[in-house]
RNA sequence: GCCGGUGUAGCUCAGGGGUAGAGUGCUUCCUUGGUAAGGAAGAGGUCACGGGUUCAAUUCCCGUCAUUGGCUCCA
């Protein structure tokens, strides 16, 4: 079977099937490829050829590529838009526009509603639409004839505003029309599978000031298949959710009588945390850090000293009543203050500095409800946070020394998808932070240098610095695709000036220190439901809270059970007896779902010959060893030497 | 905080205007086992909470709380 494409200058050209539309693009001339005109189309390549540009010219893309994608479901965009038009009469349509996993439609429904009782019939009438084969077009408009058109939808008018006569176009399927700057599937009939996920609502420009829209997310497939796999890829996902296994393995709890947002540590949850900590104290050690302890209140008057409490107002805090007068305490939502008057105890000559103050300390705030989500954004947390105190000269040292501690951190655990994103001042919007230009652009080239130094790839955003200072945040995704920031990195200039810290330079005079604020972590709370999320709760076993389980093959053996449990002890090994009245293919069945990295079987054989039996989780029962406890031990240890890896300096 | 969804046994969930079910877990008894569920009996629920409609509400309506998908926010 042939492809036929006809090129601008009315030639054919014929492919064999299988040639994938990008090949069949690149045989063509560079230039051409990117006018091609017109193209017919035999077989399957129908279904994954795709995306008309502006000008009605047809580039062709795969399925697999990313702007066919994006081409595909905003097309599928236009024909939702068209059904929600004609099932709810004089609702007013904004924007429409592909995202990573479908598209949504923003949608003023005005007086009107749609609700999960309404998905069905819109997506039977956009697959129904879709069979017709209806072609996109565009066509250019006047900017008078826009404005004309959408004289009633007060959203179009102000895009069509913001836009250059001469640049504005429509695309036309069936008798739809609507505002676009086009990039679509040559016609409706390969749209096979459609589903709307889910409604909410979103603001107008995304600005919590304006009207609040009706967005519907949808998702479509050229093939039903491929919808049923993605739905599917979701379920498995979900999986992994950690407020799912943190219930399942007993890591984590919520209790409404203590508050929303206020996670309690379970043993094992504890255990695993502690291990965290331990791991970091050890490195942070090495790397020269001093641990403090600060209170969990602090005066109002420190937060006001901050610029804190001007800067996110009395609502964000948590406020602590006391019968005394002229005192208000508030819970602190940051340990930086606490940390700046440890060092304000006393003068510090350059030769004393950096000062590296590391606390693990908790912090509350008061999130609102609504974005509130398991342990991943809470209003009690335990931040891994450290204060570097240090010469302007040393910062840039300092900074990438902090680096290298991240990348360590996130190396032992794992982590290698992250995003590290350098957050910038918006420049347009300057009262939103304090301090100088001088200090702010000082500030944002130490991380801009730092980061090409360590050779990060990076992505800037501008308007996501901190209000004191800019950031290197270190983004990872959860299970669903949702972007977390973990580690994070600051330079600020402004609390040093604030608490009017200073040290004695080596011309005598006072000078003021750099601060940076750091948490590879971010939060304790937070990385750990990401790691929970990555290794569905196979956690290295370094980190396991219990590393085996023993299973005695019944009461017989519950002696010998415990005398190797004692060994194992004696090693450092973290285990646990299951002596429950059970055969061994159930305490093997919980022990794989309890997800417990080693099993270790016990009976007759073994207290006779003094060894244990060995299963691995998720290891099929053949393969099993047979040891004595101390290769077992020997085992365990060599294991984690390969996956933990000391901190050098 | 805002827009949708959800809330029934410890857990996962079914049901439905006439005060409740399954599986699993739990307790007890039997069974004493060889690599992913041995058998039996029993206990467990103000159907989230507060109003309203109704002869009657767990079921329908409204509100509150919690939770969930988004938006906004995130020191």
């Amino acid at each position: 079977m042939m492809i036929q494409i006809t090129l601008p200058d009315g030639s054919v050209k014929e492919f064999s099937k299988g040639t994938t539309p990008m090949e069949v693009a690149k045989s063509i001339s560079e230039g051409l490829a990117r006018n091609i005109i017109s193209a017919s189309f035999n077989g399957t390549a129908v279904e994954t050829t795709t995306a008309l540009t502006t000008d009605g010219s047809l580039i062709l893309y795969s399925w697999n590529d990313k702007e066919g994608k994006k081409a595909f479901w905003h097309s599928t965009s236009h024909v939702m838009a068209q059904v929600l038009e004609e099932l709810w009469p004089g609702i007013k349509l904004t924007l429409g526009p592909a995202i990573d996993n479908g598209f949504y439609y923003d949608v003023d429904f005005g007086d009107q509603k749609i609700t999960d009782a309404d998905f069905k019939r819109v997506e039977d009438r956009v697959l129904e639409i879709s069979r017709g084969k209806y072609e996109f077009s565009m066509r250019s408009v006047s900017k008078a004839d826009a404005l004309e058109i959408y004289k009633d939808n007060e959203y179009k008018t102000e895009m069509i505003s913001n836009l250059e006569d001469g640049t504005i176009t429509f695309c036309d399927h069936s008798d739809f029309f609507d505002l676009c700057r086009g990039g679509h599937i040559p016609n409706t009939g390969i749209i096979k599978a459609f589903k709307i996920m889910s409604v909410a609502g979103a603001y107008w420009r995304g600005d919590e000031k304006n009207k609040q829209l009706t967005r519907v997310y949808g998702i479509s497939f050229p093939k039903q298949k491929e919808l049923t796999e993605y739905l599917l890829l979701i379920e498995e996902a979900k999986r992994r959710d950690h407020r799912k296994l943190g219930k399942e393995l007993e890591l984590f709890a919520f209790s409404q009588r203590v508050g929303q947002g206020l996670p309690l540590w379970l043993p094992k949850g504890a255990a695993l945390r502690e291990r965290l900590e331990q791991f970091l104290k050890k490195a942070q050690k090495k790397a020269g850090y001093e641990q403090v302890a600060t209170p969990h209140i602090g005066q109002k008057e420190l937060y006001v000293t901050s610029g804190h409490y001007e800067k996110y107002g009395a609502d964000s805090f948590q406020p602590i009543t006391t019968p005394t007068d002229g005192e208000e305490f508030l819970l602190k939502p940051m340990n930086c203050p606490h940390h700046c008057e440890i060092y304000n105890v006393r003068p510090w000559s350059y030769k004393d500095l950096p000062k590296r103050y590391a606390e693990f300390g908790t912090v509350y705030r008061y999130e609102q409800s609504g974005e509130l989500h398991g342990l991943t954004r809470v209003r009690g947390f335990t931040q891994d946070d450290a204060h570097i105190f240090c010469t302007p000269e040393q910062l840039d040292e300092e900074f990438k020394k902090v680096i290298d501690l991240v990348l360590y951190v996130f190396g032992s655990l794992g982590f290698e998808n992250f995003t590290a994103q350098i957050s910038l001042r918006d420049k347009e919007n300057r009262e939103k932070y304090i301090g100088s230009d001088e200090n702010w652009e000082k500030a944002e080239n130490a991380i801009i240098n730092a980061a090409k130094d360590k050779n990060l790839s990076t992505v800037i955003e501008y308007g996501e610095a901190a209000f004191y200072g800019p950031k290197l945040d270190f983004m990872v995704k959860d299970a669903l695709g949702r972007q977390w920031q973990l580690g994070t990195i600051q330079v600020d200039y402004n609390l040093p000036e604030r608490f009017d810290l200073t040290y004695k330079g080596s011309d005598n005079e006072l000078h003021r220190p750099v601060m940076i604020h750091r948490a590879p972590f971010g939060s304790m709370e937070r990385f750990i439901a990401i790691l929970i999320e990555h290794t569905a709760g196979n956690f290295p076993i370094w980190l396991m809270p219990e590393q085996a389980i023993i299973l005695s093959l019944s009461e017989k053996y519950e002696k010998y059970a415990k005398k190797v449990l004692d060994l194992l002890e004696n090693d450092e090994i973290r285990a646990v007896i299951d002596n429950r009245n059970e055969t061994i293919g159930r305490k093997i069945r919980d022990a794989e779902t309890q997800k417990y990295p080693f099993m270790l079987i016990v009976g007759e054989e073994e207290e006779k010959n003094g060894t244990i039996s060995v299963r691995r989780h998720g290891q099929e029962g053949k393969g099993n060893i047979s040891v004595t406890i101390e290769e077992f031990a020997a085992m365990v240890k060599e294991e984690i030497s390969k996956t933990l890896k000391t901190f050098n300096v």
